[in-house]
DNA sequence: CTACGGATGTCCT
DNA sequence: GGACATCCGTAGG
């Protein structure tokens, strides 16, 4: 994650498109632990902390939307450029994924879990929840935003109501590695160490309950 | 904590 | 028509 931490005088530019196409996916995905992901459905605007992600790595990945080159109406938006959204919906739930390099190279992170910090009130209210389980999942996440749609798929995301900020990002104390969620069967690629999350935050889907860091949040 | 069944859209035959 | 999917809630040990 060199790169990430160099033009940080200011934090991470994530408008800049040579944020999402000049890296590595994997280093994308670790560097957007920490950072601030807001949505307004134009009610409310609710978000968090970014603290759990997947990277996933197009043709060659058997766990990809784009394993061997699939293209099809639902997953088209992830041939498209590094920044853009592909929303996807899977059993009637929505997931957010930001796609990473340039056109035509189908690679993606998945955001799976934030430690919320704006619209609690409203996001315990469409979560009928409280607590962690707001927003520890990647489809708990979207129903505490208010993202019920696909019609930011494909959109730049400084194009839609969703809100990326790495400038006052927070850093994790210890980035953790482990395999994918929901990943069966699927050999080395299961195995494969593509989840990143901050150690010990509370909002970390699955996590051990004796890992949790309640003081810090796993934060530095 | 683990295990299962729900509920739903999309793709392919 | 059927299989399956980047999941979630809850029941039961």
């Amino acid at each position: 994650m060199h790169n990430l931490h160099d033009d940080t005088e200011i934090g991470l530019k994530m408008t800049a498109k040579s944020f999402w196409e000049t890296q590595t996916t994997v280093d994308i995905a670790q560097g957007l632990l920490g950072c601030l992901l807001t949505y307004d459905d134009g009610q409310h605007i609710c978000g968090g902390r970014i603290v759990e992600t997947e990277a996933y790595l197009g043709e060659a990945d058997e766990a990809s939307h784009a394993y061997q080159s699939r293209q099809t109406k639902s997953n088209q938006a992830l041939y498209g450029p590094g920044g853009s959204l592909y929303v996807y919906t899977m059993r009637g739930l929505f997931l957010l994924n930001i796609v990473t390099q340039a056109v035509h190279t189908p690679q993606c992170v998945l955001i799976r879990g934030l430690e919320p910090t704006l619209g609690l009130e409203t996001m315990a209210k469409r979560r009928q929840k409280s607590g962690v389980a707001l927003t520890n999942g990647p489809a708990k996440l979207t129903q505490a935003l208010g993202l019920l749609t696909r019609s930011y798929n494909g959109l730049y995301w400084s194009q839609t109501p969703l809100k990326l900020n790495g400038q006052k990002r927070l850093l994790p104390a210890e980035v953790c590695v482990s395999p994918r969620i929901g990943v069966p069967n699927k050999g080395q690629w299961t195995q494969a160490a593509l989840r990143f999350f901050v150690s010990g935050n509370p909002y970390v889907s699955k996590i051990h309950k004796n890992t949790i860091d309640y003081e810090k949040r796993g934060w530095q």
